[in-house]
DNA sequence: ATGTTGGCAGCTCGCCGACAA
DNA sequence: TTGTCGGCGAGCTGCCAACAT
């Protein structure tokens, strides 16, 4: 084995890592777990770590680096692939290589290729290998059928760039594809057993590709002579640390099959997830997993707590932040924790826009169908925790916040039609337990949770205590920033002129440069945060005092609506090329001329309405204070995949940033408001095009 | 494999890892080095660490720990030995769990095994194994020389406590035992090849077993896919440092075959090699490797630099910190750099004691010996500098040391004759150079170091400055603890009563206690280590002056001829059982009544004649100051190998501990005085019993 | 004394269609 | 369509002494 060797072929590498893997991009950002990449080394040395490990308090539960790059590996002796990558913790100093462009490996799943699971005669000295016909067909170089029989020698190579030779056949009564000769040489030398996988890829060169898939058997060669579990779990975070205080480049091994989750995430996965999404005791979702024949299957399951992991050495930590059950009993192999980003929630689109937009709703959901949720939910808590009386209860009490006598009408008529002023109406006044301290909405939070014992409910506040915290640790952050390159701002005093000059400044100085790469994204992401954390500052200390004694005044949720000037049109243009910013202001944003379509076939619950994180939040919109942000003109050509013929847009006003994805990128990101309440003023809209 | 699995069969890991290994002693203390460790990951992974590794700027470079626990183990692949050692470093604040009792493991090598290297023949699948005759007679249960042919089966087990069948048979012509049945398959299990070696061990029960020795070849199954390597190095130092910082225990593996030093030392090997044997370049020196057959032969060799072997990143270490060559030209394959525990040196004893003595020496040393081996050297150090002038030169200038025109008598009437006063008159008045500050040592060590100009003779003084930074660096440690056991103390000021006093206390302190094991053994040594220290420093600010005006006051030196009065008699008792105080102190010290005998066959050169670190001896006397120090009682029960029929008295005057030694363990340590130049006043003495 | 080789059983490997599932 | 089996021939495994070193 050479010490530098090249990358292996990635298309192969990847058919072996599995379905549900893929490597962020070189050269995107991406948030590294500690956390889960001890997991890793539990699992693949069968040792937890002891707990006298010191804490090294100075590490962050997730590090947002800069992924330099990342080399395909696979074990000499097992063919066990792995990667290497190589990690920068992100240092906000650092103005430059942001966004490398997109052309990194496509983790793309070939077509040609097959995978089979070997049987007892595969793998027996007695015979050769089946081959299934379709995948022969499909795979291998058609044969010469005027031959009697059809035979011809197959060459394939391994990752490793091993030849491997074989005679395909095909014969027998009835007739089928075989590998005779050279398939115990290799079975043999890959030491295959039955249950083991091989796959068979036909590259863009017509080149033949061989691989193995091992079944989930222990690993064999683990040579516990090299470090004790603990130095190994001491040197992930030693390492780690020593690079985030460094701000200098480490390395990291990452083995998709033997890592029990991705700890590198994609920040544009990441975000999404912790950002723009919601999510509550109770809240259905489903989650892809690996099936026996290699292909993916999605699990539904419930979230049962939210909670730390590990709260004493990684508190506020998002690894695994979520304790879930699985609907299908037979489940005792999936994790009991998730992060967050691992599952697709069942969300139901909870419609914030002008009433214009709701009353022309052609599709009103089906009455009862909530309650219909409800139940089921409620059922399958009663599973789990035996109480029918707490939770009738909890839903009991859910109608508090959706309105008491409203709920059924709400039920009726469909949550998602309901107007603004609805909502504005359905607010609890007497439930006002805010405190006085109105220039930190941290305080507003304390203070529902002081009035309300629900420990369901303590516990989601807390829960978005840790979102809002890493948000303000990012505005912080940002604000650094800022400060070297605009003039200073007290951010306490209303600074309205200022605020507006700078956006002005910042828009002229983006249609300057529109054709200067979009490396400085992030940059202006975390500038708009800042802009908008301080006009909520602003708006706290100036209003909320009055906020909180009078009725909310919605008018600046009204903002939202003003994407409807900017995008009249009902159609998405496929994108072609570089947009220049004049076209890109012409795209659509949201569409609020049709109704919103329902993103899943299978609505899940209105979140707030599950009647399990009750009374909360009348008392959190008491502080609600809403911003629109100017939107930024979205560059299609980086982000979206030029294959894609849908986009989907999501729309979160929940107070953390929003951003529209085409499934696998983050294609544009925002913020809307500030607001410290889990509710799910979320939006979804699907546009196609030819 | 189950998770906690016992520790191995000894013997069969001994003969498994090879005649040159031996591991400490449980309970025993040992000095761990980070350094060798991450050598050890190196060898096993092939690959550097990084520049880029923190620097763990708490974490010293040596560790005194207490050896908790040695498991031993075997790869469940490959076989290869390793073992688990739980190390916690000793902290000052625990006085328990210092000494166990010495009962544990022997690392006897076995006389009932035999061990052959594979030939092709055996390895391959046409036959089976040849046995050497005389092997199969010693540890091969007798065959039945009735049956025609005489065959036997046998079972063997092997690290793992599997059972290997055999059919053992003498046949052929000329006869000869074979293994014949079951045989290739346990080459092809354990994947043996032409080169690797298998040996038979019988134990005490008669039983077989079997164990292998694979060939240096390159380890295959490293799986990289665990840790990058530069994350498996701070792994080590960060739990390594952790441990030193809690005084924790740590886990570390160590694998003797992979590993190029062993990095676990026993505490009086380390001790005996830094505290009372003296280094200097030139010297000739043996030491031992593993040959081809897996036997051991010594190499010699003279060592041609000492310092630090990473300057930066472990300042000084004693880890490798001696430069050699090698007098074999064939020796590429050993190490250029050794640590001075791995080596013998050739010492010629160099008496310092009574005239009484002296007189009644009955084996004068033959006239001209010295001068042949300075010859010697000198013809070496011209091979590997090839500059004649500077060496010649350098030898005249010794003779400043030496006393000049007494040089030749030293030489004819053999130096060990020579008495204190002769020494006293060898010194140079007007040679004095040091420098004016006469309260801190290491001022008077950089004086004379100015007032030399000799690269070598610097390196010298550096290496005895580490020498002296880490007597100090136990002082100071030592000082901490004696302040929160004693009232505070200012060195600075004559304290004479009370350091009086605190010896008295202690005295009486273990006379009270003679019963209690002596647990505080190390921390009466670091008590009387700060005292010597304390006595030295309040002399160097009375008195460090006029010393250097007047001429040296060796009355001083008279003192460690106080031995004389304690130990009257000549010959040495074998211990039986625990001795108490009273019994211990009949025990002769230095036996002053008879002449000392050689150590080694092969006389070395004395080293500060050997003319390679000129000029600084006898500025350095100058700021001498001699103490004697309390002798403690020798428990032999805990120190003395019971099966011992010698002891080992070592004796070092170079301002350093002392040591007495059986070879194995530390018997006695303690200190005689501080004097900081090289001078290497030591003797030697065997005692015999029957 | 012991490494290698030729001779020669006997057994396993591995190719084939038959026969289910 | 494909997993397993009986049949069967080639080639390898492995025991032996001869021979060489």
């Amino acid at each position: 084995m050479e010490g530098e060797k090249r990358s292996l072929n990635s298309e192969l590498w990847h058919a072996c890592a599995g379905p549900l893997v893929s490597l962020p991009t070189i050269g995107s950002q991406v948030v590294y777990f500690p956390q889960g990449h001890s997991e890793q080394v539990t699992a693949l040395t069968k040792k937890e770590a002891d707990a006298h490990i010191p804490n090294y308090s100075n590490l962050p539960s997730q590090l947002i680096c800069q992924l330099h790059n990342v080399t395909l590996h696979a074990e000499a002796e097992t063919d066990e692939v792995y990667c290497q990558m190589i990690l920068q913790p992100v240092n906000a100093q650092e103005k430059s290589s942001y966004l490398l462009p997109d052309l990194g490996r496509q983790n793309k799943q070939c077509n040609e290729y097959f995978c089979k699971t070997l049987t007892a005669s595969d793998t027996s000295t007695h015979g050769g290998f089946s081959i299934p016909r379709r995948a022969a067909e499909k795979v291998f170089p058609p044969l010469d059928f005027s031959q009697q029989p059809p035979a011809q020698e197959l060459v394939a190579r391994d990752l490793h760039d091993n030849e491997w030779h074989f005679r395909h056949i095909y014969r027998g009564q009835p007739r089928r594809h075989l590998l005779t000769t050279g398939w115990s040489v290799f079975v043999s030398a890959k030491r295959l057993q039955a249950g083991d996988s091989v796959l068979f890829i036909r590259d863009e060169n017509g080149q033949l590709l061989l691989g193995i898939r091992r079944a989930n058997r222990i690993q064999p060669s683990m040579p516990s002579s090299l470090l004790s579990s603990d130095s190994m779990h001491i040197g992930i975070l030693a390492a780690a640390a020593h690079a985030y205080n460094t701000s200098s480049r480490f390395a990291i091994f990452y083995n998709p099959r033997a890592s029990p989750s991705e700890f590198v995430v994609p920040i544009s996965k990441y975000n999404k997830a912790v950002y723009t999404m919601q999510f509550s005791i109770g809240m259905r979702f489903r989650m892809q997993f690996e099936t026996e024949d290699s292909s993916s299957r999605r699990y539904t399951g419930t979230i049962t707590g939210i909670g730390d992991l590990d709260p004493v050495r990684w508190p506020n930590s998002y690894w695994r932040s979520l304790k879930v059950g699985w609907d299908e009993s037979a489940s005792g192999e999936r994790q009991k924790r998730v992060s967050l980003w691992e599952i697709e929630p069942f969300t139901t689109p909870f419609l914030f826009c002008s009433p214009a937009l709701t009353l022309r709703t052609k599709r009103p959901r089906t009455p009862g169908a909530e309650q219909a949720m409800i139940n089921a939910i409620v059922a399958r808590c009663i599973d789990a925790k035996g109480d029918m009386e707490d939770l009738t209860s909890s839903v009991r009490k859910s109608s508090i916040w959706l309105g008491g006598q409203n709920m059924g009408r709400i039920q009726s008529m469909g949550i998602s039609s309901m107007n603004p002023d609805e909502w504005a109406q359905m607010r609890r006044p007497d439930s006002v337990r805010a405190a006085a301290k109105p220039d930190h909405h941290f305080a507003v939070m304390s203070a529902g949770l002081q009035g309300n014992c629900n420990p369901e409910a303590s516990q989601q506040v807390l829960f978005h205590q840790n979102q809002q915290r890493l948000l303000s640790q990012n505005v912080q952050a940002g604000t650094k920033l800022l400060q070297q390159t605009l003039p200073p701002v007290i951010v306490e005093q209303p600074q309205h002129n200022q605020q507006q000059l700078h956006i002005q400044e910042q828009r002229k100085c983006n249609s300057q440069q529109h054709t200067q790469p979009l490396h400085h994204k992030s940059l202006q992401l975390e500038q708009r945060i800042i802009d908008a954390r301080r006009s909520f500052l602003q708006c706290s200390s100036n209003n909320a005092q009055s906020i909180l004694e009078k009725p909310v005044d919605l008018s600046p949720l009204r903002a939202i609506n003003s994407f409807e000037a900017v995008s009249p049109s009902s159609t998405l243009v496929k994108p072609q090329g570089l947009l220049s910013r004049q076209h890109a202001n012409t795209l659509p944003f949201i569409d609020t001329t049709r109704p919103l379509g329902v993103p899943h076939s299978n609505p899940g619950l209105i979140k707030d309405g599950s009647g399990l994180v009750p009374g909360l939040a009348a008392d959190h919109l008491q502080s609600a204070a809403w911003f629109s942000m100017e939107t930024e003109p979205i560059r299609m050509h980086d982000h979206l995949n030029s294959n894609a013929t849908t986009a989907q847009i999501e729309m979160s006003a929940n107070g953390l940033p929003f951003c529209v994805t085409d499934s696998e990128h983050v294609v544009q990101t925002g913020l809307f408001g500030i607001i410290s309440h889990p509710s799910p003023f979320q939006s979804t809209r699907t546009y196609s095009w030819s």
